[in-house]
DNA sequence: ATGTAGGCGCTACGCCGACAA
DNA sequence: TTGTCGGCGTAGCGCCTACAT
């Protein structure tokens, strides 16, 4: 829990009119909740890789634009710089609530000493809330005609215990948001057959955040046993960037550009990670790096382990094999480790887990599938490479398997 | 009019999903209505100058975030960029309808022959639409309790002629936005006295378009007697830039690494012009430019002019006098004319406008109010500039005299 | 166990003059 | 000329249970 990312006032001088802005660090608990159980954020003070390749993945994302091929090249920048996590402070978006970190990174020379006076595992998991349920809103959910069915289970184990002598059992339920606004709800039991319910204040609370059916609503009770609650959107409905204050080959410039001048002044830069709309983690332990690249000699033909977020927000393994090694890009990042696995997934675990999956993992993004080279994205597989495992195989990033390689 | 903006299909190969991306140049005459009467665009084919200074200040206030001093220097970067306009396409921003311009720019070996073949006074003013009105809305207007008042002479210039037989005189009127989205009014003639009033979907309008109190609608009405309409919000409401993308920093080095690269090779670099955003225009024509410095010998003591924009979108003009001269960034920027000069206002002129400026002025900005530097910033003048305009005198932007200079 | 729909009270949205300013 | 208010009718929000899955 001390390894967790600083919760301290952030580093920039903000500008005056700051009530829109995200000044401090949001609730680490809260955060990681609504961040979802496979986002992990190295510890501050701990030395980190950063791939600039990866980093431009996500400004594409959030652009919705592939970067094109005429920007200028940084022959001194390698693909990938090993940093200090200077800071880390987690922020979440005042219009949508979408998540994300910001983290400064100082650039450091490369110690030969290969694995030295390094924690062989640091513990990474981000501690997710116990007490802490997540649903998807149906239809009923968030239309104006009625309020908010909760989960039996999930009300039992977050939720304070209602008076069930009452007739019928009710009360006042008041939970925080990551902006520190607070929602009430009341929340009774009733219904034939009972069941639990929010109806006063959900409608307010869903017009609000402008929730849509099948986004995700989440609640946590903290140690305090104060109630906490945070949204997951559906992927479609990510925010796009508008395109209206740099085009999209400035800020690619710009993110390339910022970690050549840091690199060559070894001067701290900051970068933002949207761990929901990114397709992958560019900012990874060093240790975890060092480990998948040095110690594993990773060949075509071993197996292979994934692990895939389910709509519960559990984790759920996939296997296969891997099938090739190679470049992402070789003419721009040659000899980049950045997404050099292919991997063809295994028929059992894949096949008739297809149907749900396509269902209910939240990150599924429909745009992935149209993906004209069939590559595979970061927990976000592309759909020919599920429904169609024996194929020759699909490139994985390379990062995948600091989380999840092992030889089976 | 043929040498206004090109109208057509814009440059960029963009993504997919591109329901929420404004793919093509949108209907100019009103996107010129919403942008006001000042905004005037180069034409496409012309040569213009460039301030990358300019540029940067535009981004400082999308991020509301000044520049910080480490970010590197770009020795080869001139202070201005003589290029050729290539492509301009207009836009709107799909959640606020904030207008913007996306330019592409190429650099062009500057041409010592001073102002060979130019076109001496090209016609830059935008044709503002002529069947046009503008009105900013009051608390009645956007409460929930009743719909719009029109001012009389505006429904009856813009509005189709109502049926003064029927009792009340109304009528169904059908307008579109700038995404080409159509909306129903119903316009009617009644209340003692007899007024114009929209209700029926006003309110709807409203809300979808999240207007306040202050902000502003404009109804035009095309040559083929089309009914368009537009909104302008009040500066207060400027979308902030959510910073979850990239940092503030790698947003300024961008904007320099872009224009140095597209420099030293000669190729295309594309800016976004937000006018009524940024503080002031950073592309402007080569022959306004070289008219202001080269055949115009500007001094301390000189007479000055400048013009204002009214809430009624008209123009108004106010005098001073010139100050002083000097760099507003001698360090970074040195020898650049970009707002080099202090202009101290009129007494008289100023003075009695001074609280109608106040209240009408939709360009008035709180925060400009506030800065520190007391500097005056294209049609945002701070308040202590208004208040005391005989004070020492106030730097203004440089590109201003090319509008506005004019020897008293 | 929980999503959806019918029933229905009551809030507040929204249309109308009456007043000022 | 036009901003705001009190007046009211009614659409639809939102609380309830009955079903179906």
């Amino acid at each position: 829990n001390e390894r967790l990312p600083s919760v301290g006032p952030s580093v920039g001088s903000m500008a005056q009119p700051a009530e829109k802005v995200e000044k401090r660090s949001l609730n680490s608990e809260l955060w990681h909740a609504c961040a979802g159980p496979l986002v992990l954020l190295p510890p501050v003070g701990s030395r980190v890789v950063y791939f600039p390749q990866g980093h431009t993945e996500q400004v594409a994302a959030s652009m919705q634009k592939e970067v094109d091929a005429h920007i200028p090249n940084y022959p001194n920048l390698p693909s990938r710089l090993v940093c200090l996590l200077d800071n880390v402070t987690l922020h979440a978006d005042i219009e949508t609530d979408e998540v994300y970190a910001q983290m400064t990174l100082i650039p450091v020379p490369p110690t030969n000493e290969k694995d030295a006076h390094m924690s062989p595992d640091i513990e990474m998991r981000s501690r997710q809330p116990t007490e802490y349920f997540c649903k998807t809103l149906t239809a009923s959910d968030t239309s104006t005609h009625g309020g908010f069915s909760i989960p039996r289970r999930a009300a039992e184990k977050v939720f304070p215990p209602l008076d069930y002598a009452q007739i019928p059992p009710a009360q006042e339920l008041k939970a925080r948001d990551l902006h520190d606004q607070e929602w009430h709800f009341r929340h009774i039991y009733r219904g034939q057959p009972r069941r639990h319910l929010l109806t006063t204040g959900w409608s307010v609370f869903v017009s609000a955040k402008r929730l849509q059916a099948g986004d995700a609503v989440l609640f946590t009770r903290d140690n305090k046993g104060q109630l906490q609650l945070g949204i997951r959107r559906q992927n479609r409905q990510q925010r796009v960037m508008p395109s209206s204050v740099l085009s999209s080959d400035s800020m690619h410039i710009g993110v390339l550009a910022a970690a050549n001048y840091a690199a060559a002044t070894s001067s701290r830069f900051t970068i933002f990670y949207n761990p929901r709309q990114s397709p992958s983690e560019f900012v990874i332990p060093v240790a975890k790096y060092q480990k998948a690249i040095c110690h594993l000699q990773v060949s075509v033909g071993m197996r292979f382990r994934m692990v895939f977020e389910t709509e519960e927000s559990s984790v759920r393994r996939y296997m296969g094999t891997i099938t090739g090694m190679g470049d992402l890009d070789p003419i721009r990042w040659p000899n980049s480790h950045w997404r050099s696995l292919k991997v063809g997934w295994d028929e059992s675990t894949a096949d008739e887990e297809t149907d749900s999956m396509l269902k209910k993992s939240s990150f599924w993004s429909g745009e992935n599938s149209t993906d004209a080279l069939g590559r595979l994205t970061f927990r976000t597989p592309s759909l020919d490479s599920w429904m169609r495992p024996k194929q020759p195989g699909l490139p994985m990033q390379e990062n995948e398997h600091y989380r999840a390689l092992e030889a089976a």
